[in-house]
RNA sequence: GCUCCGGUGGUGUAGUCCGGUCAAGCAUGUCGGCCUUUCGAGCCGUAGAUCCCGGGUUCAAAUCCCGGCCGGAGCACCA
């Protein structure tokens, strides 16, 4: 009991912080956490402190804010206020590391299309993580359908592409139309230990039974007529259609979905040839069979992909019980989503072949390609992965999130230059030297060096290009800058160009007459510049003489416009894709 | 319909397992200011959340339990 009065201390100290921060009333609940936060023995004898609380609690609240504020002031809190609050982004620990001596995941896409957005959730993250253990990450091609989700030659170089863009080198590579033989050798095993057997029922009469949690005939075969059905498979016996082997499950499984899944089909590859083996096999592996059994046999530890798997890890574990081996980690993720931004196979594929789109770049898609040819670093990619993290939950992230992530890593390193887009000279009268404009390239890092413009008159008169753009701007001011150069007034718009006359040169004078900063680019001495814009469109103008000295792939910002990534030139032509404001 | 899984400001997320320093943190966006020869960056500040709803357990619930609502996923001889 001699401890009681500096309990009561403790808790007037925290009443008295809480009633100043809440403008003079305290809640005994808020201190009473506080309480327990410096002292959680006490929480044992929480019902008796309560009361305490509460009484010390009404005494404070009775009196004047200015006395709580002088009577806070007499004691004393610990560092906890002070903690540095930006931590960098770091990936949560992966679940059951020290299950596994060494943690092996792989990244598994059908090469049927270009990758995506989509995937780069269960790219990042395997690979990553296999990095973050010193593990090994796995590349495999799942291209064991060749008919309906097939598979084509330019994917499987496409995606190693975008894999290495990302910068997610794998440690191993597996295709999987290489290794029919040892899933008909997984077959047969598990017809020997009776966990499959070959159906030859008919798709919509079998769907019947399974929804009644009966078993078809064919599930009550022997072991040996199962393999000699089987042969039948393999040796074109059985034609398209006519026979799966099936995996036994329970049949009283509540989830329809699991029970006796199909495990191999017979495709006709002689009409459905396979894009890299054509038509020596004719007995195809289904997803759950065929990955699941390399899961196993490659030594994946975790496997983490999207929520739509749940249920095939719910199927592919009545495989594993019957081959004795344990089913590796499973992590599945919600669907990441960019607003507006195409990311359905079918709608890309389509969309390409009747001209929707320019290709698997266009800008309008949110394929790594596009993303790539929009000056959107990997990095970038990171750290929303990073953010949205491994949640089960669909995420929708915005292109403004991204630019930002985005624009912080470029701005540094990007030159700066003037582009004018849909541009109208302004002829400067009275305007007779020759002039040599020094610009930095970068306004807060000088080691990025200048850049200069010259400034070439004719009969007294300079000519640039500003943009119609910026003609609003310019009438409501009487002065206006041109940056880095001139101020000028007595702005007029004439049918096909403009004029104005040189009001002064220093920023000085502008600032104080507020003038508006226009950027602008000498008619002679510019380049042409085109820009597709995010969504697809092109834009025309020009821009100094220096963007085409940048190297194709660099970012630069066009000051007043946004960041562009320089595409190509050619011609005297700086062909640009916009990126981000 | 059946079977799973979720629901925290506009968006994304932290916290939820193990109830209490959370009258809810961070990022981005909004708005305002400072700085700046960009409408960019940076700095400072502001507003914005019935923690899906209802009930229960408890001294105490974003957190545990029950019910509901809403959303997503799966239910292919696709992957």
């Amino acid at each position: 009991m001699f401890q009681e009065k500096e309990i009561e201390e403790l808790i007037r100290k925290y009443a008295l912080e809480n009633a100043v921060k809440f403008g003079g009333k305290c809640n005994p609940q808020a201190v009473l956490g506080k309480v327990f936060g410096e002292r959680p023995e006490l929480k044992s004898n929480a019902r008796n402190l309560v009361k305490i609380v509460n009484e010390i609690s009404e005494q404070i609240n009775s009196l004047s804010l200015e006395d709580q504020k002088n009577l806070l002031s007499q004691y004393s809190f610990g560092e906890r206020h002070a903690q540095p609050k930006k931590e960098e982004k770091i990936l949560p620990p992966l679940p059951e590391v020290e299950k596994y001596g060494k943690v092996v995941t792989r990244f598994a896409p059908n090469p049927d299309c270009v990758l995506h957005l989509g995937s780069a959730r269960a790219i990042i993250l395997s690979h990553d993580y296999a990095r973050m253990y010193g593990g090994k990450f796995i590349l495999r091609f799942e291209d064991t359908d060749p008919r309906l989700k097939k598979a084509s030659l330019p994917f499987y170089e496409s995606i190693k592409d975008d894999l290495r863009w990302l910068k997610c080198e794998w440690d191993e590579e597996y295709i999987q139309s290489d290794r029919l033989p040892i899933y008909y050798e997984y077959a047969r095993k598990l017809i020997e230990v009776e966990g499959a057997y070959v159906c030859t029922c008919e798709g919509e009469a079998f769907k019947k039974l399974l929804v009644e949690k009966r078993p078809c005939p064919c599930r009550s075969l022997s072991v040996k007529e199962n393999l000699e059905r089987f042969d039948k498979m393999l040796d074109g016996t059985f034609g398209e259609g006519r026979a799966v082997l099936r995996i036994k499950t329970d049949l009283n499984h509540p989830n329809p979905a699991v029970r006796d899944w199909p495990a191999l089909r017979i495709v006709d590859t002689r009409r459905h040839p396979h894009p890299r083996v054509g038509s020596k096999y004719r007995v195809w592996p289904l997803y759950n069979f065929s990955a699941g059994l390399d899961d196993h046999l490659m030594g994946v530890t975790h496997i983490i992909r999207g929520k739509e798997h749940y249920t095939n890890m719910v199927r592919q574990k009545y495989m594993y019980s019957y081959l004795g081996w344990v089913y590796p980690t499973a992590i599945h993720y919600g669907r990441l989503k960019i607003e507006g931004g195409v990311l359905s196979k079918s709608k890309i594929m389509q969309g390409i072949a009747k001209g929707l789109y320019s290709g698997f770049d266009d800008p309008r898609l949110a394929t790594f390609k596009a993303l790539r040819r929009r000056g959107i670093l990997p990095e970038t990619i990171r750290q929303i992965i990073y953010e949205v993290n491994i949640k089960p939950v669909d995420a929708t992230i915005s292109w403004t999130t991204l630019y930002s992530i985005n624009k912080k890593i470029v701005d540094p390193i990007a030159p700066r230059y003037f582009a004018v887009f849909n541009p109208i000279v302004l002829a400067i009268r009275g305007f007779g030297e020759e002039r040599k404009i020094v610009l930095r390239k970068h306004p807060n890092v000088d080691s990025m060096g200048y850049r200069s413009i010259s400034l070439i008159p004719e009969n007294s008169v300079l000519k640039v290009y500003i943009s119609k753009n910026d003609l609003e701007l310019i009438k409501k001011f009487n002065v206006f800058r041109l940056m880095g150069f001139a101020n000028l007034t007595e702005f007029n718009l004439k049918f096909t160009y403009a004029e104005a006359r040189v009001h002064s040169f220093d920023i000085e004078t502008a600032k104080k007459l507020d003038a508006p900063l226009i950027h602008w680019v000498p008619v002679t001495e510019c380049v042409k510049v085109q820009m597709i814009t995010p969504n697809g469109e092109l834009i025309e103008g020009f821009g100094e003489k220096g963007l085409a000295e940048e190297p194709v792939g660099s970012i630069v910002q066009l000051e007043r416009e946004g960041f562009a990534r320089i595409d190509s030139k050619q011609d005297n032509i700086v062909k640009l894709y916009f990126s981000t404001r």
